[in-house]
RNA sequence: GGAGAUGUGGCUGAGUGGCUGAAAGCGGCAGUUUGCUAAAUUGUUGAGGAUCAAAAGUCCUCCACAGGUUCGAAUCCUGUCAUCUCCGCCA
């Protein structure tokens, strides 16, 4: 969410930014009005609740003197008051929620040199790593792969939920926990995260504290019952939220989390993309860092943030490339995205693996995330980062397809083979 | 799921209708004292908002949350949420 004198101040700006983003600008036409009506109420209701509150004391002053009939008078006068002050009170509920409601629907301002532009063409190449194995075998999609080594089973899977669900089995679903482990273990003793296993169910304020909601809500599984939880899209949801509405210590900055959970999104509105293997799934999982830093830092923090990211990809030794994300391919409340992109040699292309954000002060002040300075300063919000470090699914997919062999096996990578037991190669069981 | 208890500031903990945004203690911050540390001592110490160019000042709101009663609510009433104890059930 973007500050409300911030905006008042910076009109024209802030709507730049909106187009910029492929964003309506229509809802600050309204600002100024909404803003000076705003004022104009509470000033009118805090007359009037200073009125009442002097009387109120005044009424118990005569009566403890013992002047009955002039409190009786004064009574009568305060309960006059009444019907306008609830009327204003009510106004000024409704003026506070629309100038809510306006701001937590505006995206985030992008930082400065992020690339201006629509969509994903305008994305930047920032650094390549690693080069595209050459094959001298026709290569096989990780399906082809995964279905003849036995590891991997969608029809099933669509019988028991629906499409955009699979099953691993065997040394498949060996290979994702392996993953899941080797991520978890690098981020914390090599990387500095401190481990943690939240609720994969959120209730809806955390929601808008990382701005799923109010405009995302088709994109969640929601839990049918009076609690209106939803299933995490992201662990982003959970822990960023873990220190929300609490003032920190600035000695206890940064703060680094990394989480692996289940991930939930309903997709909707992406039908006809992906439609082939795991790339696009209902549920996924995924290693998640998260940071929390003092705002002069988080620039810094999220280029290490980014390089934690990669440096998983570095030590599976896959090829990739990291990217900027321009200004209209930004996700809603990141200031800076870096995506990067993992070679699949089946689609002879870079495809998303990890995007990791800096969000600013946009998500601490929707969930009230402050930390404060020593020596008594005013509390200020932090800065909360995340990215993903990395997703899983993919991550299985890349291992798949970049390590085949003409025999359809499966080389594993040697720093994985101690998560699998010593297992060096995925043959079929066939 | 059943029965009961509890929810006050960074912490402990007073406060059962007005002078309480909240005693007291601890902690924090600033000063004084002291050869240093420690101790002592004085002061200070929640958040958000309106007004204002800004600061100061003034005012409004907040004692889990949401409603209600009242001229007036931390205090009374209702609901919700959370925590604790006992029983049941389970992993």
């Amino acid at each position: 969410m973007l500050d409300l004198n911030f905006v008042r101040e910076n009109l024209e700006t802030v709507k730049k930014v909106l187009e910029n983003r492929n964003f309506p600008t229509e809802s600050l036409e309204k600002f100024a009005e909404l803003d000076a009506e705003r004022r104009r109420i509470i000033g009118e209701a805090d007359a009037v609740n200073q009125k009442r509150n002097s009387s109120s004391k005044e009424i118990g002053a005569l009566m403890q003197a013992g002047k009955r009939e002039e409190a009786e008078a004064k009574k009568a006068e305060v309960s006059s008051l009444k019907d306008n002050q609830s009327e204003l009170e009510t106004k000024r509920e409704e003026a506070e929620n629309a100038m809510r409601e306006l701001l937590a629907g505006l995206p985030n301002i992008p930082a400065d040199g992020v690339p201006v532009g629509a969509d994903e063409a305008a994305t930047v190449d920032i650094r390549k790593w690693g080069e595209p194995k050459e094959f001298d075998f026709e290569v096989k999609d990780h399906v082809d792969l995964g279905e003849s080594l036995g590891i991997l089973d969608q029809e099933r899977a669509v019988k028991i939920t629906g499409s955009r669900f699979a099953i691993l089995n065997g040394a498949g679903a060996r290979l994702e926990r392996a993953l899941v482990n080797f991520m978890l273990d690098v981020h914390t003793t090599e990387h500095g995260y401190t481990e943690t296993l939240p609720p994969f169910l959120v209730n809806r304020k955390s929601l808008f504290g990382t701005n799923q909601l109010p405009k995302f809500e088709e994109d969640l599984f929601h839990i049918k019952d009076e609690r209106e939880f939803a299933l995490i899209p992201t662990a982003e949801v959970p822990v960023t939220n873990y220190h929300a509405e609490e003032i920190l210590e600035a000695k206890d900055l940064p703060k680094y989390y990394t989480a692996y959970t289940p991930c939930f999104r309903s997709e909707a509105g992406s039908y006809g993309r992906d439609t082939r293997g795991l790339i696009r799934q209902h549920q996924f999982e995924k290693v998640e860092l998260v940071k929390l830093t003092l705002p002069e830092n988080s620039d810094e923090e999220h280029e290490k943030l980014t390089a934690n990211a990669e440096r998983i990809l570095q030590l599976l030794g896959l090829p990739y490339r990291t990217v900027v994300l321009s200004t209209g391919d930004m996700g809603f409340g990141a200031r800076k995205t870096y995506d990067i992109e993992v070679w699949l040699p089946s689609q002879n292309t870079y495809r998303e693996i990890s995007s990791c954000s800096n969000c600013g002060d946009f998500q601490a002040r929707r969930m009230n995330l402050r930390f404060r300075r020593a020596g008594g300063a005013k509390p200020e919000f932090v800065h909360t980062l995340n990215g993903s470090g990395l997703a899983v699914g993919r991550t299985w997919i890349a291992i798949l397809e970049n390590y085949q062999q003409a025999d359809g096996s499966i080389q594993i990578p040697e720093i994985l083979q101690p998560y699998m037991n010593g297992l060096e190669k995925i043959e079929s069981v066939k």
